[in-house]
DNA sequence: CCTGGAGTTGTCCTA
DNA sequence: TTAGGACAACTCCAG
């Protein structure tokens, strides 16, 4: 028998163009291994939702390796050199995760295990372009999107083709201290976590068959339909991408194939855009690991900032009686996901008509999404509270009203989260405190006790953030 | 070196 | 009813 060698699985549970799988399999018998990471990630371990997400893909890439994933749970550093140890693997193979805290741990288990005499190979998994290999011409990193993707990535070598889904020899002997699924506890125990994974189709194939139908029946209509909530119009490949069941580069490549038809060139070029917006996090993240925490723009350290707990409840909760903030927020609590254009209207609802700072909104997400990024969810918050990279301006606030009557004309989106305003016609869906008392009544809508009335007035709020805005500029 | 146009996702007021 | 301008400051980048 060939000397085994390790497989660490992190956000690349796929079987096909896994880098650390398919050059691993060609130097032995492969073990597998996944570690729930118990040490500490900078407060930024797994959350909750995303924690019922891996459950459910590790269920399913085990199936994938006849069984013989091996879970284990604990410091990383520990677990692999026991590991090493009783297995007698001679490497280690590994796709490489792009955190701060990931990096540093990486780069400290490599010297570790390197200086035992084991080899280890890492690789890109989970990218298109490495963030250090895209510069402006002086050598300093872009701070503006557009350059960004058009000079900086458009221009540099393209992506790796994806890798084909390798043949595997796996390692079967017995590990005494390997763990059972049930056992990482990763699934909270409480019924949310059904209502999570009921919306979605967790597994390798899943992905692709997202993609395939996207490509075929949705790609067309991208330009308009993203933008409308109650439609299926983005790909909702985001969680997929972020635990790695499928990687930026098969996306990259296959839509391109399949979009190469007169007609889709926009929709193509929007669609590619985006995994570009999830790059340039990426990138923005690596060269500015404090932003996870820190305002990117340091002026905004003085923003006036206020704290209501019961605010900051009613918005988690979705009883603003905003519809379309309520909307989203129950969908996120629902299905672990919140439309694009929803996740907007939140941010700015949180952060400029409540004034609450941009921490405990991305707090919120982290632990509620089923595709939390750490590099998208703080690179995105920083961008609606007008204080990272090429941010919106401060004087763009969303109106919750307008945006609804825009984005969700007929109320289908709302009517969907919000059953308790099913009755309601569409004329007062997005302002039910304007109707009637005879129509209020006849749609069964009590305000206060079925549905709340507004918590805040739009047009005062939008005043004091301006005025909030104002007070940390550069001039003042 | 300087100069000027452009930059993910808006809203409100005025004419 | 609709279109246009105001609402900052700053970075990037082509000329």
């Amino acid at each position: 028998m060939t000397t085994p060698v390790i497989v660490w699985l992190r956000h690349d549970l796929r079987l096909a163009d896994n880098p650390a799988i398919f050059y691993a399999a060609q130097q032995g018998a492969v073990i597998p291994v996944f570690i729930d990471d118990t040490s500490q990630l900078g407060n930024w371990n797994t959350g909750a939702a995303s924690r019922c997400w891996l459950h459910h893909s590790l269920e399913s890439i085990n199936h994938e390796f006849e069984g013989q994933l091996r879970l284990f749970k604990g410091n990383p550093q520990d677990v692999l050199t026991q590991l090493i140890k009783d297995t007698g693997a001679q490497a280690i193979y590994w796709n490489r995760c792009y955190t701060p805290h990931a990096i540093a741990r990486d780069s400290s288990i490599k010297q570790t295990l390197k200086s035992q005499g084991v080899e280890v190979f890492s690789y890109n998994g989970s990218l298109l372009w490495e963030p250090w290999q895209v510069s402006k011409a002086d050598g300093t990193a872009y701070k503006v999107f557009t350059p960004f993707y058009r000079k900086g990535c458009l221009n540099a070598a393209p992506p790796a083709e994806p890798l084909s889904r390798p043949k595997l020899t796996l390692f079967s002997e017995q590990i005494p201290y390997q763990h059972s699924l049930p056992e990482l506890e990763l699934l909270p125990d409480h019924p949310w976590k059904n209502q999570i994974t009921d919306h979605w189709d967790i597994s390798e194939d899943a992905a692709w068959r997202l993609l395939r139908q996207f490509t075929s029946e949705r790609l067309s209509d991208y330009q308009d339909a993203r933008d409308i909530p109650s439609l299926e119009g983005t790909s909702t490949l985001s969680p997929y991408l972020q635990w790695g069941q499928i990687s930026p580069r098969q996306i990259w490549y296959y839509s391109q194939q399949q979009g190469n038809k007169p007609g889709l060139e926009d929709a193509l070029d929007t669609f590619l855009k985006e995994l570009a917006w999830r790059e340039f996090s990426y990138y923005q993240l690596y060269h500015n690991p404090g932003i996870t925490t820190e305002n990117l723009n340091q002026r905004f350290n003085r923003f006036p900032w206020k704290h209501e707990a019961e605010q900051y409840h009613q918005w988690q909760q979705g009883c603003t009686g905003f519809p379309i903030i309520d909307a989203g927020m129950r969908e996120l609590w629902q299905t672990g996901y919140m439309h694009n254009r929803v996740r907007m209207l939140v941010g700015s609802f949180l952060v400029k008509n409540q004034l609450q700072h941009w921490h405990y909104g991305a707090r919120w997400f982290w632990d509620t999404l089923v595709d939390a990024d750490l590099a998208s969810n703080s690179a995105s918050w920083q961008w609606v509270a007008g204080c990272g990279t090429d941010a919106a301006p401060y004087f763009r606030i969303f109106n919750p009203v307008t945006q609804g009557q825009k984005f969700d004309p007929d109320g289908s989106y709302v009517r969907r989260y919000l059953p308790e305003l099913t009755d309601l016609p569409n004329r007062y869906i997005h302002t039910p405190w304007e109707a009637p008392a005879a129509v209020l009544s006849k749609a069964g809508v009590v305000l206060g006790s079925t549905y709340p009335l507004p918590i805040l007035d739009l047009k005062e709020t939008r005043q004091a953030a301006l005025e909030a805005f104002s007070s940390i500029k550069e001039t003042v």
